[in-house]
Parts: structure tokens; C-alpha cells; sequence
DNA sequence: TATGAATGAGTGTTCATTCAT
DNA sequence: AATGAATGAACACTCATTCAT
């Protein structure tokens, strides 16, 4: 009998999980408005009523996904350990680090873009996701400091601006690469251009902080 | 007689400019997907009717609606007169302007960013886009090499990547705006803030192209 | 100015046609219910607002339409001439040429159809056509007579009962044929099908009334 | 509990067939195109929602109310039993039983006309129907085949086209009753005036096929 | 915990008809 | 006589959510 509670308790968090993963698959790729309760269901192998057991609604739902996606990328991002890394190796390591998570993950970008048409309403409810953030700022600072006592970065960088910097060039070229790819009349998404967008993006933030 | 049949013409024709004018809000407002038809023919004091006569369709609007978005941001462009001024200045002219477009403009931004979301299906129908497009990568072009003859850029920039970056500095900030205020706790879109970030973009840009 | 006045009368006399030839397609094709009033505008190459002004509503037209296709039925049948020959001849003359009749105009029995969909309505309302349709009855009634007294037909067929059995065994054929290809497995409309179906049916009357 | 389950099960089995059978008058009344899918739901006591469930479109719903109109009487036809009664005696059940259901089942006219409308488009897709169409076919043949043996029929007489002519000669007398009754001013559904029809296609199938 | 049936308020779209000229 | 713009009511269909078990 305990087994079975057990048992039951690890599916409960097994289904939530499957919910979990199928809303963020749909809602990056139709957007919150877009996204429809059925299809993620249908996608969870879940009842439909287990959605709204779990978390109440469409929207919380959403939230949900957004914080999970927050949390996971300053997550990872805490991983890369840059502390330990001269300067100008640590920030390569975190533009190219930035351009991949986002090329891997491209829902990050969806969920985000989703969030921002609805102006921040999801995020403004979540304070685990804030804190996280902060370290990121100082994270940068720190290094821009760095390179600067080792001789190799200019002074007085703004880290939050370059860090919002290191982020654009990478979102920016994957969120409109079909736009992009019609408009430009190239691939965005071949191997070879990847690579060279990733090259250039790191070359603009060396130079950027260069002395 | 004469006034008549103008006005008559005019009514057409204004009508449907109404009824354009009201999807571009519409539209930026809520994406695609969340914009409603009911909502746009109000906003254009017109009937709903008349949207699918003029139109055929919401997503034909919606493509109509892109397609005019483009047109307006690259005949801006165009106007721009880059090529009478030193390439200094004619990039920072482009880098200023790109974003005080972006600025005033925020449905272009709104705009791209559901077309994107929906994998660029409606721009690939159209061809008069396209075209429009050819002139931004060889200006940029055209700016950097005048530049490597006045010996103040490099040589072996690629236009294009540059003026994807242009882009992406400012588009990113403004479009993430809703998000970046909660996560980094600060305010976006004060005059200061947004001065700054213009100031920071047109210093990338230039540190990334200069000898 | 006369002859300006005479065109203009042509003019509206040939609109009116057209429409009542685009209305009578548009309904045949698709009923009643299923007609649209733009189509049958663009069809007759006439403006939507002339239909109102020469047949006051969509379901006046209907009835015009019916009116003048039971008008012309009847016309015919009268040209048939019946009286002059032999009563045999006469009776296999008109099962061939309402069988012939019916697959000449088809709209004809798609507009009953739809008329007895409408459970007569408009018919109801219409005085011409019942007063064309007695000859009908009287007519074979004298055929049937004359060829009992030529001593081919036997006396007390009910000229009326026989004059819907004429009509039924081709018309059920005719408008039931796309069912009827189906689930028979056969091409009702070859042209050997449709021989064998004409003398099948005149074999089946005259068989019907010999003695 | 097992009754619980039970009623629920046929909870769903008997919204199904309410939605079925309010298709079935609806479609009848008014054809397939003026048919309103809030009056089906209305008349089912039923959620509109759930006939989109059940049936996925208003065009699969009435495919499957044809369906459902041709099995009933295939299956009806099957369970006459002509295979032990004499020949004339069997072809009078089957002309009887035709005339019998049209007259007790109108919608299955109707039904038929809508379809054929559409020119077949719905059945085309049902391969239930056709197999079930098949043995009717054979019956005819067999009864014919019979009373030649028994030497009161004559040899020749094609099957399939006296299956026509048997449908043909009820049917149509019920499809037109309402032109019929006005264009021939008679009371086509007074109990004398049906039976007298009867009596009539009897009459004429029996002397079509005896020697 | 889990499920399938059910619902009401929309959502894009269509249509016959009328208005203004 | 003729036209094209405009309309409101309706239509098929959808969706997030709740009920009953």
C-alpha cells in the first residue's frame, strides 16, 4: 500500500512533468495565444482536466513554462564557471555560450517573445525568476573588471548594456531568421552561416571592450 | 458632380486605409493569433463585411498589413541620403535611424515578430518585399567601403552581418523591453535609458567596423 | 435620342435575360438555398442591385426562374403535335421526348427538386403555369382514348396516374444518377446506358396501356 | 457502480444518436446547405459542441446520416424474405415495400435528392453503402429468373433497370407531391389518391414483366 | 488521481439586401 | 438604367473551462 502511494505520487509528478514539457513545445510554437489546451493534453498523453488540476489555468500554466525556461538558462549559465577563466576567454566562452543555448533551445526565444507581446504580465507575477537574474549583471561586471586589471579591456563598459549586447546579436539573427532567410535571400540556418554568425558576434563583442 | 465622384472614389479608398490602419494596431497589439477581426473593423468604423471584401481574409490583411510595414521601414531607408555624407557619419546616421524607427514604430517590430512566429508564411508570398530589400545590404555595403577609402574602417566587414547587428541592438532592446524591465529591475524605456542604450549601440558599431 | 431610348429598353430587356439565364444555372446548380446572389450577378455580367430592381428578392427570381422553365416545358410539349398521329406513335413520341427533354435541360429537374423542397411555395403563388399544365393531363387522356378506339390500348388507364409514371421512370433516373452510379457501380450517363434506359421506358409504357 | 459506468456509456451512445436522429429531420426539411447546425443541436438537446465532437463537420454529419438512411433500408429490403413467396407475389411485396417505406420514411428522399444535389459528393467517400447496395440488385434477378421458371414471367427483362423503374415510379410521385398536387391540381396525399397510385405501380410493374 | 462528456461565449466568414450616387 | 460601397444578421466552427463520476 505504501508502494502504491508511492507509486501514485511519482506518475502525479510524472504527469505534471509531461504537461510540463508538451505546454512548452506548444506554446513556443503557436505562442500563448496561439496554443491550444487540447494539443497539449493530447501531446502530455494527459486528461485535460489534469491541466487545470495541476495548475489552474491556461495562463498559469504559461507562467509556469516561462519561469522553467528562465530558471533553466540562468542555470545553466551559473554552470559555466567564468570566474576561473582569464577575461577575454570567459566572455567568448559566454557570447558563444549565449548564441548556443539559444540555438538549441529555440523555444527560450518563442516563450520570451510571447511573454513581451503580453508586456511582461506573466514575469511581473514571479519573483523566483528576478533573483535569479541578478547574478548575471554582476556576473559580467565582474569580468569587464577583470580584463580591465589584466590590461585587456577598456574601463567603463556598462555591463547591463553589454550584457543586453551579447543577447540581442544572437536572438535577434535566430527570432527572424524566417524573415530574415526571405528578405536576405540566404539560408540563416546553414552550418556555414551559423558558424560565421556566432564568429562575428564574438569578434563585436571583443572589439566592443577592447582597449 | 466632380466632388461626388471623388468622394465617392475617396470613401473606397479611405475606407480601406481605415480598415489597414486599424489591422496594424490590431495586429501589433495582440500578434495574428490573438487579434480580432470584430475588433479591427470597429477600430476602422467599418464593416466587417467590408474586410473580406477588400481583403479576402484575416491573414491576406495581415500579409497586406506586413507587406505595407516593409514598404514604409525601407522607403524610410531609402530617403536617408547616406550616400553624400562621410562614412562615419552616414553609419551612425543608420544606426540612429534604425532605432528611432523602431521607436516610433513599434508595430514593426510587433509585426516581424508574429510573422516570424508563424515561420514567415505570409512574406514568402510576396515578391514586392523582397526587391525592396536588395538596396539596405549593398547601402551598408557601399558606406563600409567608402569608408576603408577614407581609411577610417577596416577592410573585410560583411555588410551584411553588420547590418544584421544594427538591427539586432536595437530591435532586441525594444522588443524585450517588457521582460528586461522585471528581470534587470530597471526601467527601459526612460529617455535616459534609451539615450543611453542609442549611445551604446552607435559605439558598438563603430568600434566594430573602425581601423 | 429615340434611338438612344430604344437602346436603353434593349438594354434592360437584355439584362433581364441574362440575369434570368445566370439565375436559372446558379439555382440549378445548386438549389435554392445554396444559390448566391453575387454569383448570379457576376454570371449575368449585371450589377447585384439590378437583380432587386427587376425581381425584387432573391426568392421572386427563384420563382420567375420556375415559372418560365415549366413555361417552356409545357411549350414544347404543345409543339409536339400529338393529336395527328397514331395513338402507339403518339405515346412512344412523348415518353421519348420528355426522357429527351430532361436530359436536354437538366436545370429543370434540379429547380422541382428544389421547389418541392420548398414544398411548393413559390409554385403556390404563381397562376400561369397550373392553367398550362391541364393540356398535359388532356392531352395523353386523348391519346389513351384514341388508341383504345384504334383498339391498341386497353380502356381505364388513368390518363393522370400515366402521365406521372411517363415523367417518373425518366426523371428518377436522371437525378438520381450520381447515387445511383454509385452504389450500382454502373456509368449512368454513357450514352448506351442512356438508350437502354429510353427504350426500357417506352417498352415499360406501352406495355402499360396495350391490351 | 457497473450501472454508473453503464449510463455513462450511454450517455455519450445516446447524445450521439439524439444529434443523429435531429440530423437526420433537419437535413431532411431543409437539404444539406439550408440545414442549420444550432437548430440540430437545439432539436438534440445537445451542446453544439459536441456534434463538431462526435462528428467533425457538418458535411461528415450528413455523410453519416446518409449512411445511416441507406443501411436502414437495405436492411429492410433484406428482411422481406422474397425468396419463399412465388414469384409475382414477391416483385408485388418489393414494388408494396418500396412504395410503403418512401411513404412511411420521407427523409430518406430527401435525404437522396440533397446528396444527389451535391452530386454524389458524400457517398462517393462510404464504401459501407455500395457492398449493401449490391445484393438488391440480385434479389430483383432472382425473383425474375423465378417467375420465368415458373412461367409467368417473360425472359429478358433487365434486372437493374426494373429496380429502377420500381424505385422510380414511388419516388417520384412522392418527391413532387407538392409541384404535383398545385401543377395538377389534385390532393397527391389523401389516403384514396395513395392507395390509387399504388395500385397503379403494381399494375405497371406486373404487366412490365409478365408474358 | 484520473477521465470523458458537456458547455457558453466567442471567432472568422458569408449572405441577401439597401444606400448613395 | 446602372453601379459599387456598405450593412447586420446569421453561419459553421472553436476554445478554455467545468461537470459528473
Amino acid at each position: 500500500m505504501a508502494v502504491a502511494g508511492k507509486t501514485k505520487q511519482r506518475d502525479a509528478e510524472a504527469t505534471r512533468a509531461r504537461i510540463l514539457a508538451a505546454a512548452k513545445k506548444e506554446f513556443a510554437k503557436n505562442g500563448l495565444g496561439g496554443a491550444r489546451v487540447d494539443e497539449i493534453a493530447e501531446r502530455a498523453k494527459a486528461n485535460k482536466r489534469m491541466i487545470y488540476h495541476y495548475f489552474g489555468s491556461k495562463e498559469e500554466l504559461f507562467q509556469t513554462v516561462l519561469e522553467a525556461a528562465y530558471i533553466d538558462i540562468r542555470t545553466a549559465e551559473r554552470k559555466l564557471d567564468l570566474e576561473h577563466l582569464p577575461a577575454r576567454e570567459a566572455l567568448e566562452k559566454l557570447v558563444r555560450f549565449t548564441w548556443t543555448y539559444y540555438l538549441k533551445n529555440p523555444e527560450f526565444i518563442t516563450l520570451v517573445n510571447s511573454e513581451n507581446l503580453h508586456r511582461g504580465r506573466h514575469l511581473k507575477k514571479s519573483d523566483v525568476v528576478t533573483s535569479f537574474s541578478r547574478n548575471l549583471v554582476s556576473m559580467v561586471g565582474d569580468i569587464l573588471e577583470r580584463g580591465a586589471d589584466e590590461g585587456v579591456f577598456r574601463r567603463g563598459v556598462d555591463p547591463t548594456q553589454l550584457n543586453i549586447t551579447i543577447a540581442a546579436i544572437g536572438y535577434y539573427y535566430l527570432t527572424n531568421r524566417y524573415t530574415g532567410s526571405i528578405l536576405f535571400e540566404r539560408d540563416y540556418m546553414s552550418s556555414e552561416a551559423l558558424d560565421e554568425r556566432l564568429q562575428f558576434n564574438i569578434d563585436t563583442v571583443l572589439r566592443l571592450v577592447s582597449v
